[in-house]
DNA sequence: AACGCAGTCAACCGCTGTCGA
DNA sequence: CTCGACAGCGGTTGACTGCGT
């Protein structure tokens, strides 16, 4: 393996960066900034490759670096975001300020695997882990609603849902599994349609599907066929978890004057809506620049204690 | 003490997307 | 439109470390 693609002339350094090639490119980076990765080395005095330099200082030397030990805030999070957009680890370490991509890839590969064990299905292809307690939406993985196995129990529940008065498991506050939602812009939904709510513990993230399990109705809804055929979990998640909740009575026209813009300028969600937090559910159409689910739709409404399990969220035919 | 094994994590590899010429 | 340079990303590697036997 000694080819690099970036780094073949013979004076190239690889390996583990000394203390003083480090202080070298901290020196360089701090007083010329860095525009060009692949002049920094000559320019710095560095036998390595621009590359090299570049991931020495994104992943290990600039200033906002956050070291140490994973939170328990974070480590939910970074649970609740992998469960929606797999391993996505950039999009991921966004949302954890100073957390880098690679670090949460090495946590989530060394620590967290041991904690959610991916059940054996055996047949599905699709990258998005299905966990134990998260439950995925079944179009995504079998594009048969009917077909949704319940997952098998954890082997160790000290994470998720183990206790749901344990404020260190993942979703405290809910005993309800994780969904998301999907409709395409412009597209009201159905009203039979089953529109399943999770709330993600303290966590704000509040994801919808819709359940309407016949996959004829799902490739009606282009563009959400593409990924429905090809078990893809669409970029839709952008501004799922960073925005707050839609204040009451924004609805509509009124929406953008009284604070909730933010919504609309999460461009991932051009085709997607969003939910919003109890008390009452906003489901927001960017498309449409105002609610479509809400008061009129079978939204259901998280629990509001941690003994509240009376919310019906799951078919019972699964 | 020596060895094997598993876990950790910094770094590399190869691919993709973007942008400017 | 094409091409090359570059940045960024996710997967993988391998050195290191700690622990058990």
């Amino acid at each position: 393996m000694g080819h690099h693609s970036c780094c073949n002339q013979q004076k190239v350094k690889r390996g583990l960066w000394s203390p003083e090639e480090d202080e070298k490119l901290i020196k360089y980076i701090t007083t010329h900034g860095y525009g060009c990765w692949s002049e920094v080395p000559d320019k710095a005095g560095l036998q390595r490759c621009g590359k090299s330099c570049r991931l020495r200082w994104i992943n290990y030397l600039r200033p906002d670096i956050r070291r140490g030990r994973f939170s328990p805030e974070e480590e939910k999070l970074i649970i609740s975001l992998h469960a929606v957009v797999g391993n996505r680890w950039a999009h991921i370490a966004s949302h954890l300020p100073g957390r880098t991509d690679n670090e949460i890839k090495n946590y989530w590969n060394s620590w967290i695997k041991k904690k959610i064990r991916k059940p054996n299905t055996g047949t599905s292809t699709s990258s998005i882990p299905q966990y134990s307690n998260i439950q995925i939406p079944p179009t995504i993985l079998t594009q048969d609603f009917n077909s949704l196995t319940q997952f098998e129990p954890l082997e160790n529940q000290t994470m998720i849902n183990s206790n749901p008065n344990d404020n260190n498991s993942i979703f405290p506050s809910s005993p309800i599994p994780l969904f998301m939602f999907e409709s395409e812009c412009g597209v009201t939904m159905a009203k039979d349609d089953h529109e399943l709510v999770a709330d993600v513990g303290n966590l704000n993230l509040v994801d919808i599907w819709n359940t309407n399990g016949n996959q004829n109705d799902h490739q009606a809804l282009s563009p959400l066929s593409s990924f429905v055929d090809h078990n893809y979990l669409p970029p839709l998640v952008d501004g799922l978890v960073t925005m707050g909740p839609v204040p009451p009575g924004c609805i509509g026209e009124d929406c953008e004057a009284s604070g909730s813009h933010e919504c609309f300028e999460k461009n991932e969600l051009s085709e997607w809506v969003e939910a919003q937090q109890y008390p009452g559910f906003y489901i927001w159409d960017q498309g449409l620049q105002g609610q479509i689910g809400g008061d009129d739709l079978p939204v259901s409404t998280p629990p509001k204690s941690n003994t509240d399990n009376s919310v019906d969220t799951f078919p019972s035919s699964l």
